[in-house]
DNA sequence: TTCCGATAGTGGGGTCGCAAT
DNA sequence: ATTGCGACCC
DNA sequence: CACTATCGGAA
């Protein structure tokens, strides 16, 4: 009974997963191409199936419909849950939406790792791609993984997923084991814009940041937005005036037409 | 000595669900 | 019916 | 998600 309780207890408070996490890639010259794997970034939301649940990376069950993992392997996996280029803000409506489950049906689950297996990335996937040909018609797919020989062909490919509205690319080592590899086994490399806005406001900031600025609030065009990331401890304590110009960059917009991930860069100069 | 990797603590847009209005 | 907020996703 | 600021150990 006091493990009953203790395993409703640990169930009700779901812990964050132990999962690999790329570490940003800012220039693809520092390192050596032919140790890496390449696949395109998919924006959508990252998903871990544990043989029996699939959980996000904060270890909530994403509660997805029972036709959804209806004959999902035994074994783990980790991937994306994705629909199409452009279309992460549906996308998460599709997995938020605890009424209608249909939605769903536009969802597949592309898999870039297959953890707790021997050997390389390769090897992994093969293992998936085994159990894929038993059971046919699930809504899985693999993410093909690309090797590439030189730089130049590495940043053709890179420009062909910019040109077709991706988000970017990953590039996960080509021989490190699941184990072995789980400390800088993955890089990923983004694609993102600048631009210029102008100052109209500041937003106070909390806790150690409290009295100090939080973010700016900016303007461009009729648009008006928020940057709070990328200010250094100088500007929250001694921030420009209002009206200043600035340059800041992002990684897309969003459906209202917003930058999303909005960076601070620094003061516009208009030589 | 310098540099890398991990951690803590800030901040953004957008969505859902629920409480307050 | 609308608004605001927390807790998630990125 | 992106980032700044720290810190300790690796390089």
């Amino acid at each position: 009974m006091l493990r009953f309780l203790f395993l409703l207890i640990f169930s009700f408070y779901a812990q964050a997963i132990e999962l690999i996490y790329p570490i940003i890639l800012k220039d693809l010259n520092t390192i050596n191409i032919q140790d890496y794997l390449v696949s395109e970034k998919l924006d959508g939301i990252r998903a871990y199936w544990d043989g029996k649940q699939l959980l996000s990376k904060s270890g909530k069950n994403l509660n997805p419909p029972q036709w959804f993992i209806k004959n999902f392997p035994p074994f783990a996996l980790d991937g994306e849950l994705f629909t199409k280029q452009g279309d992460f803000e549906n996308i998460v409506s599709i997995i938020k939406n605890q009424q209608d489950k249909e939605q769903w049906k536009n969802i597949t689950y592309h898999i870039f790792e297959v953890p707790n297996q021997q050997g390389n990335l390769i090897e992994r996937l093969q293992v998936l791609e085994n159990f894929l040909k038993q059971n046919q018609n699930l809504p899985i797919k693999i993410i093909p993984q690309y090797q590439f020989i030189q730089l130049e062909s590495l940043k053709h490919f890179i420009k062909e997923i910019q040109n077709s509205n991706g988000e970017g690319v990953i590039l996960r080592n080509k021989l490190s084991t699941y184990e072995t590899g789980r400390k800088p086994s993955a890089l990923k490399y983004k694609f993102f814009l600048d631009s210029e806005c102008e100052i109209i406001d500041y937003k106070k900031g909390r806790g150690k940041y409290a009295n100090q600025v939080g973010s700016i609030i900016c303007k461009e065009g009729d648009k008006i937005f928020k940057i709070g990331s990328g200010l250094s401890e100088d500007f929250r304590k001694n921030p420009p005036k209002i009206g200043t110009i600035i340059t800041y960059k992002f990684y897309k917009t969003t459906t209202n037409n917003l930058p999303r991930h909005p960076v601070f860069l620094r003061l516009y100069r208009d030589f």
